[in-house]
DNA sequence: ACCCTGACCGAAATCGGTTTCGATTTTCTC
DNA sequence: GAGAAAATCGAAACCGATTTCGGTCAGGGT
């Protein structure tokens, strides 16, 4: 049978709002009647209605999660997927769960903003990677606290995480050079992709800081970060005739197909191409060649964010940004660099 | 400025609950005042509370979504994740978002229907693949529907959706046959994993239905789905230096990792030992070899599932199950089996 | 002019909690 | 043992919606 306070309060012959205290933890109810209180909620199994509790104190512990930009990446992107999970981890023993936002109802109204209202939630989660959006942008504005993953929030309530992408472009560009390489290639993401275009700009950047010259020939963009884009990508380049010899792809996906195309035309990777991915996803791992990558810290960073948002609920902090270190991890893709490292 | 229903109704001059019977599409209300209220409406952004709402009228337009079982599987399988993105499309279009409990409030309690009705879900979707919990049970046998993914669920107001695990397998043996080989081994999951013992008890079947002999040498346990099982359960396979021709493995990822071992010992796929996985997950299509599968219709899982739990959340069903077909995926981890096959 | 009928609208109870503040009881002090 | 302080409890307003049911009013029929 479903209970309630007030039948609680009945059968403990207590009135209601001494149950509301005691499940509250006020502290002007005696021992006594909380432990008779406390019994009989644990016999009747009774948890206390979330709808009725959010609307008294317009509190939900609810954290809302909306997968922003036009490529529907939801659950796909291993990356994003990562994050997602050590943030959920974080958010649960900080007392929250996730609300994941259908875009399907209100199809291109996006109105993110009017749901979080809607829902009540004390703050939310916006990963994208993508430019942003108007809808995003007023959510941005608001007083609702947000955190962006790759995506750089500004608003009086908000903050982002994301990894520092010059830095992750520079190590990649450092350790092609080591290896000798001096011609460099760029695959990513579409044009309007922020996260690519840091990366990218980080990339011609440390080409420079290295003395070398930058050939936008070898430079091509995919139409997401995605697998077959790399392979396409690629594929262009090979059929111009003019292939770089080490190329850097702004995901694993993408390098994992510019991976594929090579192989394809029997074409060696490292020993015709070098290939370098970023992300460090799992399937790096399991890859022949196994692949070298940039390594973010997908769980860090959703630890951040968790914690960043938390703050932000609790008005401990006044937003702002976190970016965290990248790191090289050296497999095949680009041959045994190891040996010339650590030299 | 914050909306709500009673603003409205004094700047529209018209009483409460007329303007709550205008966002419900009463009857009773005249052409007349129905616009000028929506006029305010939009003006203003006025979104209704849904915990209000929820509150009075106890259907919260919520699915709860769990991820039940030991290892915490959450977002990290993909195919999971790919039959979560589907249901969560089809949820959409019919009016439900989705919330995600978390465990971590409840460590090792994992009181889910009590999480249910404190969030007043409509309904819920469990994703397993493992043995029942006795928490899952209650949720089971409660009046809140529940649809199982891969998990059977047999409660009156339950029902569940999975492939076909007895076809799957069947149609591995059948394929493996045709391209000649007789000696099958098969890489599992752990012992208590429903899902994996059925594709390995239809295994052992078919095996028999073709007139094979089975040998339980050749059938090895990894700890999970993923894939450091699988190179583990093959690598012992090739210490015990008794190598099945051809092996089935119980999840895509299991037959990566099985190939992953392989390779490192220097021994060929499928020249040496033909693999077939399970799932067709999208890794499959860039690995080389590039792997045979069975594929499980991800998308027409979300999309039953979906339907399922909304025909029994409106009551217009009893629960039961759907069983979906699985299609043998030809690519190169078993050989050119196409040209024998198409002959 | 009167009654009847439908169309239209609103008062008020309700959902299940929280929170304030005053009332009552207990305990303490001298 | 009286009075004050502290501890304990409950009445009632409130959060923002829904829904029932009765009231008002316009217009049509006679």
């Amino acid at each position: 049978m479903q209970m309630n306070i007030k039948k609680i309060a009945e059968m403990a012959g207590v009135s209601v709002s001494t149950v509301s205290k005691i499940m509250n933890n006020y502290s002007d109810v005696s021992e006594k009647t909380k432990r008779r209180v406390l019994e009989i909620i644990e016999q009747t199994g009774y948890t206390p209605s979330s709808s009725a509790k959010t609307l008294a104190t317009k509190k939900s512990n609810l954290i809302g999660v909306i997968f922003a930009g036009e490529l529907n990446v939801e659950f796909t992107h291993p990356f994003f997927v990562e994050v997602l999970n050590s943030f959920k981890k974080q958010m649960g023993v900080l007392g929250y769960d996730l609300i994941f936002f259908s875009n399907e109802k209100f199809i291109n109204s996006g109105d993110y903003y009017s749901r979080c209202l809607h829902f009540h939630v004390d703050g939310c989660v916006i990963i994208s990677g993508e430019q942003m959006e108007p809808a995003i942008q007023e959510l941005d504005r608001s007083h609702i606290p947000c955190i962006g993953v790759d995506l750089e929030l500004t608003g009086r309530k908000s903050g982002y995480v994301m990894s520092d992408n010059y830095q992750i472009a520079s190590k990649v560009v450092e350790h092609f050079y080591l290896l000798g390489h001096r011609e460099l290639g760029f695959i990513g993401s579409r044009a309007d992709s922020d996260i690519s275009n840091r990366r990218e700009a980080g990339y011609v950047r440390a080409i420079a800081g290295f003395g070398l010259v930058m050939n936008p020939k070898w430079f091509v963009h995919g139409d997401d970060f995605f697998e077959p884009s790399g392979y396409a990508a690629m594929n262009s380049l090979i059929e111009s005739g003019d292939l770089p010899k080490a190329v850097f792809a702004a995901s694993d996906l993408l390098a994992l197909g510019a991976v594929r195309a090579l192989k394809e035309q029997g074409l060696r990777v490292p020993e015709d191409v070098a290939i370098i991915g970023c992300d460090d996803i799992e399937a790096c791992q399991y890859t022949s060649p196994t692949l070298t990558t940039i390594r973010q810290n997908k769980e860090r960073l959703g630890v951040l964010a968790a914690h960043m948002l938390f703050d932000l609920i609790n008005n401990q902090s006044e937003g702002g940004s976190f970016v965290v270190e990248p790191a090289l991890i050296v497999r095949e893709s680009c041959g045994s660099g190891l040996n010339r490292l650590n030299r």
